[in-house]
DNA sequence: GAGTCGCCTTGATCGAGATCAAGGTTTTGC
DNA sequence: GCAAAACCTTGATCTCGATCAAGGCGACTC
């Protein structure tokens, strides 16, 4: 059984069904007839965490999951560059000039489709066109974010901002004043990558946070915040 | 005289003359019927060294000049999150939910359209909508590229890595292998701010590139390169 | 020409975060 | 259930780049 047919058997959420309902990711724009023809070409991906998600051309829902964005320097030195959390869109709509490395970071749900069809759709469709841009100026605007933040924060502030982010993608309706708990979908070293810290800058730190009273740590992978606004404080900006 | 009049009147170079015979900017995708209507709409702009540029979603190309794009922190930090070396496009297509604020570092030269005729082309023109995406993922990866700077490379190396882009910006066909000259249109504050250092760091890691003989210091603005290759080398990438 | 201002360089010292080191905890595999 | 491996924390020390301080240089004013 192809992933296809598994699709358009069983009752899972493909892109379309999941999507539309959600109001998000790519759906949105597309009419009944359009997300038929979507939901017979796309193919649903269950990834395990640790694999290399392929740069191909190939479009994807992030349905579940967390995927990470990497540039490396020759020497392996390694920088974060970008997170995707479900409900995302993954994929770069024209060849870039570097290839970018991505990895799920977690057990990974994807719903993928060919790049040809969505650039057909693209071509008969304006909507879609500003979709995808305005998707693209949202990253660029959450890259300078981090520009800001890796030259010019301390290392406590990077933490801060960081956690926000992540507790931010876990809920966003979340209300600023009340309670948060979440799960840290990485490992100390990948936030290291991210901020541009070592790993025992970044336990150091959030063992600070925890004895400053501004966060829990419940177990090395959750935290839990007594508000949004209050770690917004600490974010430097 | 309105700018307007002062496009139709002198043949100063507006968008679509300029533009086309460079194949650069937006106009590579116009047709004449839309040159002459974008002509019309144009305005040109000559805007002193210093000047904040409006963010106020007008398009522009930039003819000659620097501009630099900031983020600021709370208490006054400042990073610099890119650069527009002529003749890039500026503009943001769609209300993005932070502002950036844009000033000139050089005097510069815009030519510059209203908001509304751009979208109503795009819409017309998935040609036109697609450049604006092309234009952002490149801008999107170049903030990536800044970012593993930013992250994990070491104060020369980000310096080496500056040098590089001005030289490239400056002649983006030089041949790798000969000497190249250009001049710094930032001061040491500004090339800090990009770099996330300081401006003593910054001083001192250019005279060290200097005795090593990795570049000329001719004068505090002017620099030159025997080769962009060596410089290349020193970059960590 | 003297004085002021903006910008840059260089030296001395400091400190945030890196590195080195050791041990603890959690997960995985048999 | 035990061993190994992976991951995390904490302490001691070091270092790169920041900070503090002084002076140089060029442009502009009077």
């Amino acid at each position: 059984m192809t992933a296809r047919q598994d699709v358009q058997q069983a009752d899972v959420p493909a892109i379309c069904k999941s999507c539309e309902a959600r109001q998000d990711g790519l759906c949105g724009a597309f009419n009944a007839r359009q997300l038929a023809e979507l939901a017979k070409a796309s193919s649903r991906h269950e990834v395990p965490a640790g694999t290399e998600l392929p740069d191909d051309g190939t479009y994807s829902n992030l349905l579940s999951g967390v995927v990470k964005l990497t540039r490396n320097l020759s020497d392996g030195r390694q920088q974060i560059v970008g997170f995707h959390f479900a409900p995302d869109f993954l994929g770069r709509p024209f060849e870039a000039k570097k290839p970018i490395r991505a990895e799920a970071l977690t057990n990974v749900a994807l719903c993928s489709f060919p790049k040809v069809i969505i650039d057909r759709m693209a071509n008969e469709m304006p909507e879609l066109g500003r979709l995808l841009l305005k998707h693209t100026l949202n990253e660029l605007d959450e890259a300078r974010d981090w520009m800001a933040a890796l030259g010019r924060k301390t290392a406590s502030e990077k933490l801060a901002s960081f956690l926000l982010m992540v507790a931010r993608n876990t809920d966003p309706a979340h209300h600023p004043a009340s309670p948060i708990s979440f799960d840290l979908p990485l490992t100390r070293t990948d936030i290291a990558d991210f901020l541009g810290l070592t790993i025992e800058t970044v336990s150091r730190e959030l063992s600070r946070l925890r004895s400053d009273g501004t966060i829990r740590i419940v177990n090395k992978r959750q935290i839990s915040l007594a508000s949004m606004a209050q770690i917004e404080e600490r974010c430097g900006d």
